[in-house]
DNA sequence: CGAATTACCTACCGGACGTTCAGTTAACCC
DNA sequence: GGGTTAACTGAACGTCCGGTAGGTAATTCG
């Protein structure tokens, strides 16, 4: 199944960069140090160093796949056409299914702060992103299909705050699938959590 | 109006964690050493040491002033008496007035990953907390006001992923009062942003 | 005034930090 | 075996970290 590598066998940057967002999500980026990553390696700190160039390029590796998988759902949305609470929709459920299958790389990216270029750079996309989603809460709200007592700034943020929780209890498991857990974030966004209506 | 103080003028342990906790919250608190705080404060390094005996002793002050208005706020519903529902929009309410109320504090407690003891007793009380959300839930759903097709523990995670969210774009400001943020919150929460249900 | 109180400064310590450099080891291919 | 490729080691580096010791400055109270 995986193809065989040539050379010395070890860690290469993909199965290194999957220890290390891990840990970094266990400890936070700034308190995990390259030897707490290069003991959890069982490897020397400076072989880490023959993989990537410094602790920061782990960090732009890791929050540049969540957001490209964020970006592809947008863009995906975003050709699409039908009402905007449709494609609000859509929006949603695949946040959900790329925060469930990138769910170490997303959970990263939702704690940069915005100390370092990587970093704001990191934020910028994510303004952009938030910039996607209100719009189109905008649009679902002036076609009449948002209910028009609440900011749709303020819907959009409290519905993707739901979504992003996602990263503090979210943990893949046979039996719920991320399917099932979409179903679930649209109908308490969409429908409420109260019955009777 | 402020009492006066005897003795040098400066800051004292108050006035000196409310900078403290804003720094945090800019750069993370590891990403913020004691030499950023002292620059930002104005006074050397080890000035700080008189007022507070470690770094550490910062974060606890702050997470347990968050703790205690949210416990404050729970102990509070559990007082109430009425259909588990109506308790809970209660606890939701608190919360959201709590959060904003105490935002700089609330944010800390919500990065905390339990790197220390002090982290680690914080997130014992999280978890302590959210397992009275999750049985107000549960009781809910057996009284059959929250709908029965989601699970409790995620309907639970999804509505304080709503109300945790605002650490990330809540701004206190003349105009939109903390109240205004929490009828929003549950309207959205209990009977979804769809309109026409 | 002097005593009490409170906030602060200079100078320093041992250790941890990210990173570098010059080699070494282990696999594959001919 | 020899060449190629890729992963790794060990010992250092300059810097920054949280924290300490001992003395000083500015205010209030009597």
């Amino acid at each position: 199944m995986t193809t065989p590598r040539r050379g010395r066998p070890g860690y290469d940057l993909e199965s290194l960069l999957q220890v290390a967002v891990k840990l970094f999500n266990e400890r936070g980026y700034d308190g995990t140090s390259m030897e707490d990553l290069s003991r959890k390696l069982g490897i020397t700190k400076s072989a880490i160093y023959h993989h990537v160039p410094s602790k920061e390029e782990l960090l732009r590796l890791a929050v540049d796949r969540a957001l490209d998988g964020l970006f592809e759902v947008a863009d995906e949305t975003a050709q699409l056409d039908g009402r905007a609470i449709d494609r609000l929709e859509h929006l949603v459920r695949g946040s959900v299914l790329v925060l469930a299958d990138r769910l170490p790389f997303v959970t990263l990216l939702l704690r940069v702060r915005g100390n370092t270029k990587v970093e704001r750079a990191a934020l910028a996309r994510r303004r952009e992103f938030d910039r996607l989603v209100t719009d189109l809460v905008k649009q679902a709200e002036a076609e009449g299909d948002v209910r028009p007592d609440v900011d749709p700034a303020v819907t959009a943020r409290l519905v993707f705050g739901m979504v992003n929780s996602l990263i503090e209890w979210y943990r893949p498991r046979r039996g719920s699938s991320a399917a099932e857990v979409a179903d679930a974030v649209c109908k308490v966004a969409f429908e409420g959590l109260r019955t009777g209506s």
